[in-house]
DNA sequence: TGTACATCAGTGAACGCGCGTTCACTGATGTAC
DNA sequence: TGTACATCAGTGAACGCGCGTTCACTGATGTAC
């Protein structure tokens, strides 16, 4: 590979990087492609030799922080010696750590409402990812219908109890939320491992 | 009251409508004065003989329309002939009439990530809000500390799930999230009514 | 009741700024001979 | 190996646009006598 293509390679790198970030700090609409660029090194007017337009970025960052965040968060909990891979995730994603450094964390507090919004393309990517997610949540739960049904539950108890924890940041209110949906997660998922048919 | 004061009135009103309106459709940043002001069948101008900034009007919108949102709901709530009140809520909330209309709905969706984002003063105005709506919901569950924690599981379960369900609209994931959220919010509080001490 | 002046809600152009995107240009790297 | 030209990643100024806010102005309403 020749030289120049190596460092466009580098670049390219360097700008999904800054965008990871960016995304998950200020959202879509609060990221300019000026800061992208000087988040990577570069000034803004290279940007358009890499991608073809910053919804074009956007919809590839939403795709990649996704997946990446998803893959972390799944190998850890799975090698947690101490829990259930499942409760695992509950504790780690409603944990203060995650609430307090969302620019290594999920995307979805940062994206959900914007694309709410906006809609395609963003929305395609999001809906494709959240369906990866889903289905490796399922598998931890248990099995058949009921456990996709718990899946979905959580992913949204999680989802919410993070975002409005951030949202209510440096109130009592913020850590009370995290540890609710912890402990209601939590007894959930007591109740599915020995399944009591309730009805 | 003089006309001309009658008049002011009329108008300030009038902005504030088109202010929670917009917020949620459009979020804080999504919704500039110019449009705020149309909505209201006024020009930019004048604005500011109403109000100090844009930021004092949102701080306010979002006081009032998470006020005015969960008031509605609560009423509406103990009326149900046909259920609970914390299951009629749960519903109510999860419904795909909320779901598709956000304009008359919850703020929450709409502006807790921009919140998340901003901090103050629109955190403080959130914060008091959600600590109205936990007091209430937690009159619904039940009572005591174990209360509370489920009122906050249950308001981040129904957020999540109303705000990722939105993100996905036009998708089967959209409505399983709903029927989801609604199914694990039941459940947990088929629990609540004859508390089995479960542990 | 009528007249002259004061008030003030609302108008719309203008301000400085940040945005996404374009484009002429630079200079290091690559290629042909 | 050396020279002349081609390529192309990246630069930075410029574009048109929308934003929050300001301000001189208009004209209907209110007040004084």
């Amino acid at each position: 590979m020749s030289q120049k293509a190596e460092q466009k390679q580098k670049s390219h790198e360097a700008i999904l990087e800054s965008a990871a970030t960016l995304l998950r700090e200020r959202g879509i609409r609060g990221s300019s492609v000026m800061d992208v660029m000087k988040g990577a090194g570069l000034t803004v007017g290279g940007f358009y030799g890499h991608f073809e337009s910053k919804e074009q970025l956007f919809t590839e960052t939403i795709r990649s922080t996704a997946r990446a965040m998803w893959r972390a968060m799944l190998q850890r909990a799975m090698n947690d010696p101490a829990r259930t891979p499942m409760m695992s995730v509950l504790e780690r994603y409603l944990s203060r750590k995650h609430r307090d450094n969302p620019e290594v964390g999920c995307p979805l507090p940062s994206i959900a409402s914007e694309v709410a919004r906006e809609g395609e393309p963003y929305r395609g990517a999001l809906e494709s990812e959240l369906n990866g997610f889903i289905q490796d949540l399922s598998g931890l739960v248990g099995q058949g219908e009921k456990a996709r049904e718990k899946a979905l539950a959580l992913l949204a108890l999680m989802y919410g109890a993070l975002t409005l924890s951030r949202a209510v940041r440096g109130t009592r209110l913020s850590d009370e939320l995290l540890e609710a949906a912890r402990k209601f997660g939590a007894q959930a998922l007591e109740g599915s491992s020995a399944p009591p048919e309730s009805r």
